[in-house]
DNA sequence: TGAATGGATGTAACTGCTTACATCGAGCGG
DNA sequence: CCGCTCGATGTAAGCAGTTACATCCATTCA
């Protein structure tokens, strides 16, 4: 079943045929409507290897994620792929499960896939292997990370005015003792999250403390860990900002267990806002990053840096995505201060 | 670059370089390594597509899904990825989104590509569609539906049993009036759950109620209307089972805003165990379905009922997967019936 | 010593589609 | 009425691999 029995069928050539399918060229509707006939009578789908192969496109996008396990992921792939489909392309989806040597199998997969482009939603990539893509002048799209450069664009996301948001709410909650709970400092996103809390908390002049500033992982049991480590450090914290929702729910767990309640006793913030988090009890307050938007400006990107007529890919843009806050009822007002407390008993 | 650009550099023909790629006939260990060392000086990665043209084979499986925003699926995906890529297969993952129109879209992406084989994760099937395939002799395994045939493999869970433990589990904390939230009726799936509710119902001669049962759509909303339904039926349950996790976090949320407690007013119990089920307050008692266990049948499916040089496919063959039950903080003794509440006021 | 065997490698046809170029009429202006 | 243009279509050369078959040479055996 290929396009020559569907030439012969209709009594064309197979560029004919070929032309009709893509729409390259004028065919006589009369052509045209005989081709098509012939295709659906012999249930004939062309081959995509031999389409690429032969037109040097594949209509296919890379899109490599760490975890899709990881809950933020599956709203961005799924938007991504629901633009892709409206261009007509497919998306290859990789996971590097957080591995940098898993990274080069994803970018192997891609190379020899000849993809139209790659987005890169996460941070194990190093540069000899971008290097690759872009000899090949494939266009590439970053996610918080890079510099766009040609045919390399990057979405960026404001992670400042995200937590600006939630040092300021929390502020007029009247809380002072502001905990973060980091995801792991080896990823450039978790590291520009605590950079912009350090920022804001230096600049509203809070009390500072040691123990008020713990590293997760950025999934639940690195959450409660770290706000055990918090509870325990004797920061005596009113509110914690968490560097991802996930964190944050473990949190909550941590808090729970040490007999406090949220958020009477400790406010809590997250950073992401993952389906689940709506339906968390109490319901979490958090920064939303807007999936949709993010897969939008990442295909966008790819597409405007496609190189045209065998020319150099064009020139990379950046993008900033702003986050917005959702609030919740996981953050409340700041309960008097524990020395009060003692006096009033 | 392209394979010719290696054979030159190493002084062989393309033959030997596809040869040493491929494993596929004896190359002499001297030229073996000249090959590997001009494909690494070269960065050459030979064209998935092109092979799969020349071969026929495209060393791919599609996997078709509902929603991958849906939490069931992550894990199943990914414990699918992680067995195809031991094996050297890639995998095509496709969103049906629960829509019959653009599951046409998927079996058409997987027929362009070639691929291996085809896991359907999802009911949104058609016969005429599994014709298709079944034409071209391609493999096929479906989760939770379908039958045995040449080169058709099937997956099932032994929903009757998670539901009875899930029954037995309640019943040995003194519940009768035990409600259930189904998902939507026209999912085979969701009306297996339902059937095996019912039977075990009558089997234990529960009090019947009208409003015990009621409809959901397998996500967090329509559990927690389908609560709010049962709450209002005066069918007075005091513990509910659940077709999926989400509708019994719906229905958690809706049990809280009717200012019940769970599991001290109502137990609920789930079906699925995603991720987050662990960490709802209460953490919700669920029945496991084992989505690795799923995956590696299906693969094992797919692998089986490979068309063996040029044959037609082998026979497929029907997997059993066995729910487990996990006992979480949900589900309780049975609260005094209301009536004895009433008279010991 | 000549034929048979077999391992290593080369040659070239083939996969299914795209596309540059060629061809062929029809319509049209000069 | 001729040459031109232009739209519709055909021809055939790629694209980058795989693989059946051919070739070559060194053994091995009768």
């Amino acid at each position: 079943m290929n396009i020559k029995a569907v030439a012969e069928l209709a009594r064309v050539s197979t560029a004919t045929v070929s032309r009709t399918i893509n729409g390259t060229a004028r065919v006589s509707p009369e052509t045209a409507e005989r081709v098509r006939k012939a295709i659906k009578t012999l249930h004939f789908y062309p081959d995509t290897n031999a389409r690429a192969l032969g037109s040097g496109r594949s209509r296919m996008y890379g899109l490599i994620i760490s975890d899709i396990t990881n809950p933020f992921f599956p709203e961005l792939v799924k938007a991504f792929e629901d633009i892709a489909i409206v261009h007509g392309q497919e998306i290859l989806v990789a996971n590097t499960n957080y591995d940098p040597e898993r990274m080069k199998i994803c970018v192997t997969r891609m190379l020899e896939r000849k993809v139209d482009g790659v987005a890169i939603m996460t941070s194990e990539m190093d540069n000899a292997l971008v290097e690759i893509f872009s000899r090949r002048q494939i266009p590439l799209v970053f996610l918080d990370a890079g510099t766009p450069g040609r045919g390399v664009s990057c979405v960026k996301i404001n992670y400042m005015i995200g937590v600006e948001w939630a040092m300021e709410h929390l502020a007029r909650l009247g809380h002072q003792r502001i905990g973060f709970l980091s995801g792991p400092m080896r990823l450039e996103s978790a590291r520009t999250r605590y950079c912009a809390f350090k920022v804001c908390a230096r600049r509203e002049r809070l009390p500072e403390h040691r123990g008020l500033i713990q590293e997760g992982n950025h999934r639940v049991d690195g959450g409660h860990d770290a706000m055990l480590r918090v509870l325990d450090s004797g920061a005596e914290p009113t509110a914690v900002v968490a560097s991802n929702d996930l964190t944050a729910i473990g949190a909550m767990g941590a808090i729970a267990e040490r007999g406090l309640r949220v958020p009477e006793d400790i406010s809590v913030i997250g950073f992401d806002d993952i389906q689940l988090s709506a339906f968390m009890r109490p319901p979490l307050t958090t920064v939303s990053l807007p999936r949709a938007e993010i897969a939008n400006a990442a295909f966008r990107a790819l597409l405007n840096a496609r190189p045209k007529d065998g020319k150099k890919p064009a020139a990379g843009t950046e993008y900033m995505v702003q986050p917005t806050m959702v609030l919740r009822s996981s953050t409340g007002p700041a309960p008097m201060s524990r020395e009060c407390d003692k006096t009033s008993r």
